[in-house]
DNA sequence: CTGAAAGCGCTTACAG
DNA sequence: CTGAAAGCGCTTACAG
């Protein structure tokens, strides 16, 4: 297709009267260079249209500036959550911020993530990769750790002794606040249906939950905590048994605003009162806890920001070897589903 | 960082006693190789975990196996709208199974959409474009033409005179029939509430709103068509005038599910029935539509498909070089906010 | 069917 | 401060 003849660092090379070394150190700023000579250069670049050709410089210098990012393929960890999107947002605004670019891949057929990193990262396509969940046992932080890529996760470690890039937010407290708001609304008996229970998220959401009730003197039941996946269903599920089986919490905790929604059509059908009989709060703050029929109750966790984070914590690493952690405040809306004295929604 | 030393063609070819080139025609299975050689050139390239270097590969033959995707910086047109991540998740699918990958960039400060494009393709780093979207006087489209750059659109031309590869709904039909199915329930006065009047999807809507109109010998109201942004605000703001300015329509269409959704929020808050007074249907089927209060009928336009058939003319195109459209059947979800005898919703 | 050689467009020690 | 040369890891006409 393309025949159109490339301006290369010859063609300036020749038009600057240099060599293309030269030139090559004017690309890069390098400071044994005269500034008159960076000048004249730097016009005939510009004359001439030139732009570096990136793959040769990866070639010579053994470097992409690119980062990798394996798309989930099961719809209900992308198409339906929000997180994702934004999350991405956040990864592409970091870095091209940092001049780097972002490439996306995903898997199929036998395939799994790991074998997607390892295509990526053996063709010398990506010098770093951001994996956007981490799990109880995460055989992808296992393989780079292994393999010794660099990498940053937007998670945690399940704990302190696994050390490696990470930004999060703070899950646990997180939830404890948002139990609390919940006791302090009077509510006596707190159910909580979380997501995948090899989610370090929502290990650290039941955490936070169990922390606020122990403080307070609760009892902690067992009867009252459920896991399941990120979707409606596990929430309607749920709300269903804990109705059916008369164990009738008197608010539910969602670790999901998609939980919530299942929790909220239960209740609705069922003519339950929101918040009086039973108070709802989540977590994602999606554009549907605000926009639903009842606003509800939900923690943004910002998650642009922990995709920019992740990104410019990455290349800091990249750059520097240095291993990060950093945590994004979170921020809790009040709502109607929580709190009758909720003001504007 | 990685100081690993990674395995060449030529180790490979010094363990399969052969030469370099002919590694790299067992690699690109050339047809001029006897079955013998190539098993063992294979043998060893597995025993020694070799993987070709994309870089280079890319260096020597022009060509990178990517694809690159602007992403918009509005949060608008991705943060809210999940017609973006559906899309690139078709885009990401249809890319992997032709072993291509995707290069994700954005734009900051003074840059637009243009200068990330002309970065990526001047740097080598993509072989083609998918865009996104189009509108009437699309500069990106333009661009892509004057330098003759492989590029496929997710929408349409403003008419049939532009010849460029593309994929999209028959939006001029969706809207003829969501507007013929108000008409169906006994609804006389039709508003269209739209998105963007730049964008070809938005004018194709209204197209086939004024079709069915004119079709059923209904009048054709200039107060009763409206564009905006593709938001909840803009549903708000125009079925408040709507009403303030005693219009009344007994119908509004919207182009979106976020604009809808204003239109539902306004409509609730001054206890007009839904559908008995005033009848809502709109495009994009999404999550909110289902688990909206009350449903709303939407047009599924299965973005997923639409980002997939898009990269594969992308890629036959950059083959082949024939210029390819193609149509996406789009389904229409009746739901209670336009029918009271809708079923299941 | 296979190999030697040149080349893709850069970078970077080395030498001056 | 600048240049000549080698090299990054492939591909591909050309020759045999």
């Amino acid at each position: 297709m393309q025949s159109i003849k490339r301006t290369t660092i010859k063609d300036v090379a020749k038009m600057a009267n240099v060599s293309p070394s030269t030139v090559s150190r004017v690309i890069s700023n390098s400071p044994r260079i005269s500034e008159e000579t960076a000048k004249r250069v730097k016009y005939c670049m510009n004359e001439l249209g030139y732009y570096p050709n990136a793959i040769a410089r990866s070639l010579a210098n053994k470097t992409s500036n690119t980062i990798g990012l394996i798309m989930p393929v099961r719809p209900g960890e992308t198409l339906l959550n929000p997180f994702f999107q934004e999350a991405l947002r956040g990864i592409v605004r970091g870095a091209t911020v940092c001049s780097y670019d972002v490439l996306l891949a995903t898997f199929q057929g036998g395939e799994d993530e790991i074998d997607s990193m390892r295509k990526l990262i053996s063709a010398s396509k990506i010098d770093g990769v951001i994996l956007m969940t981490s799990r109880v046992n995460d055989n992808a932080i296992k393989y780079l750790r292994e393999i010794n890529f660099p990498f940053c996760v937007i998670g945690s470690p399940l704990d302190d002794k696994q050390i490696f890039n990470h930004v999060d937010n703070d899950n646990i407290t997180a939830s404890y606040e948002l139990t609390k708001h919940l006791i302090d609304e009077g509510k006596k008996k707190i159910a909580i249906i979380a997501g995948d229970k090899n989610l370090i998220a929502t290990v650290h959401r039941i955490k936070g939950y169990e922390k606020a009730l122990i403080e307070t003197q609760c009892k902690l039941d067992e009867n009252l905590i459920y896991t399941g996946d990120f979707d409606e269903k596990t929430g309607y599920t749920y709300a269903k048994y804990l109705f059916e089986n008369k164990i009738n919490p008197d608010a539910i905790l969602a670790t999901d605003d998609l939980v919530a929604f299942g929790v909220v059509r239960y209740l609705l059908e069922k003519d339950i009162k929101i918040p009086d009989e039973v108070a709802v709060a989540s977590f994602n703050n999606s554009i549907l806890s605000r926009q639903f029929q009842i606003p509800i109750t939900s923690v943004d966790i910002h998650a642009d920001t922990l995709g920019e984070e992740a990104v410019k914590i990455l290349i800091e690493y990249m750059q520097e070897g240095k291993v990060k952690r950093k945590i994004v405040p979170h921020t809790i809306h009040i709502r109607r589903s929580s709190s009758s004295k909720s003001s504007r929604f």
